[in-house]
DNA sequence: ACTTTTCTTGTAAGCGCTTACATTTTCGGA
DNA sequence: TCCGAAAATGTAAGCGCTTACAAGAAAAGT
């Protein structure tokens, strides 16, 4: 082992003042005389003085660290946003903590705890659903809780987000526009993801007023595989659906692959769409017409607000972002 | 704000024991004995205790933090493996910090000091190329470094990657076995790059052991639209080469979806290959022949490693793993 | 029954930093 | 030149936890 790593009073000591003075020089510059501060900063440079963490954090009873529980990094979903999210923390001299949850909400609570535990000034979580008692336990800790990928202006929690509800009514009234009479949509397990429920709730509120019939709903696992498992068992009837509606890019891509697979013409056969505009949306044959979400914004915003609530101020008010229809060429209008 | 967060003294209190003993059950459990314990247990679960991190790391010196610095989250090359260092991290009882670099080395420098400053017990990092200074930065501040992405048994840092020149020889040995003569590499900047620097020295070997004219090298930015630019670029020529080895899987389908926009037909005018075998790589029309990386199994192999070195456990061997040529469709095979 | 040895538990000293408060210095005004 | 207010710096008390060491209790010999 080298030589012993510096401490404040290492620094305090080499530039003639106080522990504290230093403690200053690093955390409120304006309050030390020009001259001192210079003296300090040459001798925190010269030690290579880095300050201890732990006892910073227990001082000053912060960590200037956001934590984030997303389901998965490994589809690129989240991936755009989270990004934004880390830039934007960054900037304002904080660091990101991430852990997944697998669409877990068990899995999703431990996390959770685990990351309070490990000190986070804020924690960003992905739709309102929850496990029993994470709010509760998240209020005695005090921690500042953000909700991102929704937005409900009515949840205790405050949420930067979209519509989703809104955004489904859209692309479903697009779907119905062109004429699509039978439908289905592939969607992932509703029971515990809220922003599911919501798109499903505005779909099926356009099929209704429009008087057509209500989708096929069916339930499949949030991958490409599963989007063309899910598929495949969708097309193999005698009455095939028109358009199928996926509640996810990812979906919708195994859906065209399988589709491909099967040999049947997309949009010709059968038309698909997404939602979320991922890379993958572009990239796929044909490309995807999808909701366009603003991901890197969504992480950007939930980024301030987040370090804002750290800061202590007021509880912000939930942010609504649009969102708008992609048109590529996966949704084909009949005759 | 509700009543106050409770710390060990409370717990202690409740519990009619000293804080050591406390403490002594939360971390080696099986030094008290079980009576006692399970009171301390009952006491921390009814006041909804939990650590002080801040005081935790001060006084343990660990924070059983680990930290990762990777160029992006953005597209998809990390993300796979960042998932299962992240999911292997958790069950050992650690969390990720994570920031991104953006392929700039200053940035990544900025990034890794700002992380070591949060504490944390040890660093993975994305090939071994860095700013002057900062493995000397590491060394006086104790931390444990590991490399991904990369794998060379000489250098300082141990690494836990695959050799990037062998598998591009495989790749490239393939692509002249199929005829190829006349080709052409699509990379990113190989300055700051030793990934890309050892597959264009693997590539090149080959190349000449074979007596084939060296692929024109071409820069470009590390986007699908970065790969598609440069594309355009090198076929517009009246003599095009018949195969493009892409360093990467994103420049690849960059370079597909270009060639399909300009009507060249892959893999019948021109093959494409990739690296890095990322979902794109399937979704992509023609599926992409490309190296297959060990995504998951780096990362967890990565994550157990730095486990360990953070643990003190002496410096480790460097780890490579195997990597090999996923054939799909988009390199053909010349008459 | 008494002494050793072995376990359990308690006592208390930090860990390195921030910050309220005390003290000293600086500076403007009379 | 001297005084008081304001600015700069110093003093020292924690922040909540871990852990070396001390002390007490239980188990094991003799």
């Amino acid at each position: 082992m080298a030589r012993q790593i510096p401490k404040l009073e290492d620094v305090a000591a080499k530039a003639g003042v106080s522990t504290a003075t230093v403690s200053r020089c690093l955390n409120q510059p304006e309050k030390v005389v020009a001259d001192t501060r210079e003296r300090v900063m040459k001798a925190v440079t010269e030690l290579g003085y880095s300050p201890n963490f732990g006892a910073r954090a227990l001082a000053s009873r912060q960590t200037r660290t956001i934590a984030a529980v997303i389901p998965t990094m490994e589809n690129a979903i989240f991936a755009q946003g989270l990004q934004a999210f880390q830039e934007e923390l960054s900037k304002e001299g904080f660091t990101l903590l991430v852990a997944t949850s697998g669409y877990d909400l068990g899995a999703e609570e431990s996390q959770i705890r685990s990351l309070v535990a490990r000190g986070a000034d804020g924690l960003l979580l992905i739709g309102h659903d929850r496990e029993p008692g994470v709010y509760e336990f998240l209020r005695t800790q005090g921690v500042p809780v953000l909700v991102a990928w929704a937005y409900d202006p009515k949840a205790q929690t405050p949420s930067v987000g979209f519509d989703n509800e809104q955004a489904m009514v859209d692309m479903a009234r697009l779907v119905v526009q062109n004429g699509h009479r039978k439908t289905a949509v592939l969607t992932v397990d509703a029971a515990i993801d809220d922003r599911a429920r919501h798109r499903i709730v505005g779909l099926k509120k356009v099929f209704k007023e429009a008087g057509v019939k209500e989708p096929e709903i069916l339930e499949c696992t949030l991958s490409i595989t599963g989007g063309a498992n899910s598929f495949a068992k969708l097309m193999d009837t005698e009455d095939r659906p028109s358009a199928v509606m996926c509640l996810n890019d990812v979906i919708a891509v195994g859906a065209i692959m399988q589709a491909r697979e099967m040999g049947i013409s997309v949009p010709e056969q059968v038309s698909i769409t997404g939602f979320a505009d991922i890379e993958l949306a572009k990239v796929i044959d044909p490309a995807l017409t999808t909701v366009h979400l603003p991901h890197s914004e969504m992480g950007r915003q939930a980024a301030k607000t987040l370090i804002d609530m750290a800061r202590g101020n007021q509880s912000p008010d939930s942010i609504c972002l649009p969102t708008f229809i992609q048109e590529r060429g996966s949704l084909k209008r009949l005759n």
